[in-house]
DNA sequence: ATGGCTGCAAACATTTTGCATCCGC
DNA sequence: GCGGATGCAAAATGTTTGCAGCCAT
């Protein structure tokens, strides 16, 4: 379900034009998973008139209040996408940016196990795997480098 | 075996003393996973005279010619360690940036079948455990978060 | 001696902050 | 109307680049 206006006010935070059409963008966009420039251009791009800077503040409220979480990709790319319920991990095409999405119950449980090993309180983790998705255009470049 | 003015030459890389300090650095240093910044620091320190640009080019050039690896953790932390005969990867304490270096064939195998499943062509990954180490102090910070 | 390497300063990219104004409640 | 939220510009952070001089080969 999406995010409600119900849900920002919980959180602490006035439901404001900004906040909402952040919000939308990361709900609705095809590639769910948006750098800070992505989301300002686009809403610029709308005839929003926003700052940037307001949008690197609200996707800190929203990662504090749980409702987006960030990522960084070796990329050197920052991204955010909208909390799920189920954890999952990301295959982050080199080529194209392109991110998917996975799950998997072994290396979940495995990682577990190894925090516990080494005596750490395990409060997160990110697992990426890089490499070139099937698009005919990605493979190329992938055989080229 | 330590790196040696060779493999420096073998990469097309003159030796010089900034580079040499740097290895060392990298080499012996008890906490071997290491920002630019701590390197530039503990340089200066010793007294040798390199400007940070140096630094960050000499590190560019060691990661491209695969003596060494670049990390970036979700922290904002940037590191770089020695790179190592076996692969691993990397547990990180939230509160003293300690990192403890893990090995897992489990989650190893898993996640090329990940990718397989994905057509994607796999290059490379990076699987980072964040938390808080057994440290007393650590686990202290830890509670109180 | 020559071409790569260096330090310095300036440029850059990304993210954060200060402040006067604005707007949701 | 109040206090949080915003846009703008400036600052802070981390990294890269241009350039004149230096040093390993």
């Amino acid at each position: 379900m999406p995010i409600s206006n119900q849900d920002l006010r919980k959180a602490g935070l006035k439901v404001t034009l900004p906040r909402i059409k952040i919000l939308e963008l990361l709900e609705n966009s095809k590639q769910h998973h948006l750098s800070a420039e992505d989301i300002y251009k686009t809403l610029l791009e709308q005839g929003e008139d926003v700052g940037l800077a307001t949008v690197y503040r609200v996707l800190t409220q929203f990662e504090a209040a749980g409702i987006i979480q960030r990522h960084h990709f070796e990329n050197n790319h920052s991204v955010f996408e909208i909390m799920q319920e189920d954890h999952h991990d990301h295959l982050v095409c080199l080529n194209c940016n392109k991110v998917v999405e996975f799950t998997n119950d072994v290396i979940e449980k495995e990682q577990h196990s190894v925090a516990d090993q080494h005596g750490f309180a395990l409060t997160g983790h990110s697992l990426n795997l890089y490499g070139y998705c099937s698009d005919a255009e990605c493979q190329e470049a992938f055989r080229k480098k």
